[in-house]
DNA sequence: CTTGCTTTGTAGTAAAATTACAAAAATTAT
DNA sequence: ATAATTTTTGTAATTTTACTACAAAGCAAG
């Protein structure tokens, strides 16, 4: 059938909004028509029965019908019910950047809503089996090093937090020539955990090699196809939805996701439960370090 | 009407599937073999007939009617539609805690999934005017000190680094004393940017205190209700979809997405672009840094 | 055990969606 | 240009689905 092979040549979007979006140029005038319609506020649409979207269309009812069977639906219900999902809080559409005119209502929900994107394109790229090889390194591991510069400082601090919480030795070098001395000098049981947004920056990347000269592990948590990348022994690697502008960061809460998602596993897999936090236990600890107080 | 006031008396969760939960045990015999029924598979629910769903539930279809408009809705095919946007991944269903016995698949796909419904949670709950309110103090002040402790430390040198990227004066002291310091040496234009997940650690009320004592500006990233809440200008809370074992750190990545829309925001108001992070314009400060190479 | 109330189901009704078919456009060939 | 063919669109009938009115069954208080 014709028509078939003009729905395969569209682009497959992540849901029926995007597909709906960008099949858009090719539909003909009675499709357009229904597709703008929809378009124009799909939450809406998901409220009308067939009768209502085909005369507010301006077009038949089993035009409607004949539409959604094109979106690879077995009917309207299963189309307003599909449409439903997709338009969940518009969270789908791709991205939403920040522009100079938004207000506070504005800028919060798009940068909520790009996170919670990223957040699910992560869910629907990760490699389960690489998080089992990263916890069972780790856990195999005698002492971590956690090392990450600029906007990954922060996640590697976070990193050794969480990790120490799951009863891993991890430290967290936080300048240069400590990074070096440590990648410098390997002992057996020494991992590595290298964080960068880019996988360019040079210092980390030098600090990858020296481990490597001497046969450590590497695990990296960087772009795929970067240079901090291909240095390492295990890749964990996190998709994102689209290229993000400057306004928003939400790609490193997804690397704060990974390091969550890390630190249970090393909890599940060590069958132990996470090392409690509670003040209490520090007390006496403080004690000796107060003057006074 | 009798039944009215049962259903007002039901909590209110964030969507169809956790009420249908919550309410699980105020439910008469009928109520909750359809409940059942459809919890047991909410997203095979949603491609139901009234009809099949009644005959498995072992019920009759007007009674499967009346559970739906008991729910809010204006009848079955409106439930429907809400369970399908309810049941998108699976995501909305309260949190899913990780047990000792989940392999990587299911602990990754947990806590992602928590981090959303926190996420969404968030933003349902957040408040544009006072994160308004925090951009312009933010803005408006000549040095901003950032403070947090533990599970926290990681969250304030985040912060420290977007709002710096933001074109801000921040500073994370680090060290007990340091933090003293700033607090106790308050100059006109400073701001206390405090974060704690707990809001009772000893050690953060203390600097919140002395800044109090003079006057100082603080806005603090912690929940609601708490000591350090109480002792702050102004408050960024952030609610969270049900308190969380220890496994899942979930809530902390909401904490970022808050910074991000407090950088966003400020980028947003000075209406300047955030600044540059390219390594190109650090190249002579390195130069000086680094003896070799 | 009976009265009054609530709950559940049966049967009929209304609405919504789908199909079959015919009319109207559009395309191609003559 | 026009007839023939194909494709697209709409009308009307059919089928499916959901809803309503009412009656029967179950339950609690007197």
């Amino acid at each position: 059938m014709n028509q078939m092979n003009k729905m395969d040549a569209w682009p497959k979007e992540i849901n029926l909004i995007g597909e709906m979006r960008s099949a858009l140029s090719h539909l003909n005038k009675t499709e357009k028509k229904i597709a703008q319609n929809i378009l124009a506020d799909p939450e809406a649409a998901t409220q009308k029965s067939i009768a209502v979207l085909a005369k507010n269309s301006g077009v038949s009812e089993p035009s409607v019908n004949r539409f959604c069977k094109r979106f690879n639906t077995t009917g309207f219900p299963d189309f307003k019910l599909k449409l439903a999902k997709a338009a969940v809080s518009g969270i789908w559409e791709t991205v939403h950047p920040v522009r100079p005119e938004d207000d506070a209502g504005k800028y919060t929900t798009k940068i909520i809503n790009n996170t919670i994107a990223n957040l699910m394109a992560f869910k629907q790229s990760v490699s389960y089996q690489q998080i089992q090889l990263a916890v069972e390194a780790l856990i195999r591991a005698k002492r971590i090093f956690i090392v990450g510069l600029g906007g990954s400082s922060a996640t590697a601090k976070d990193a050794e937090c969480k990790f120490f919480q799951s009863g891993l030795s991890a430290c967290n070098p936080v300048d240069l020539i400590m990074q070096r001395m440590v990648a410098s000098n390997y002992d057996a049981g020494d991992l590595f955990f290298l964080i960068s947004q880019t996988g360019e920056t040079k210092e980390i990347i030098e600090v990858a090699e020296l481990a490597k000269l001497n046969n450590a592990p590497i695990i990296c948590l960087a772009p795929e196809m970067s240079r901090l990348s291909k240095l390492s022994t295990l890749k964990l690697q996190i998709g994102r939805v689209n290229s993000l502008d400057r306004l928003s960061f939400s790609s490193q809460a997804t690397y704060q996701v990974m390091l969550d998602i890390l630190a249970a596993g090393v909890s599940v897999e060590k069958n132990a439960p996470a090392r409690i936090v509670n003040k209490e236990c520090f007390k006496d600890c403080y004690k000796s370090y107060l003057i006074g107080n």
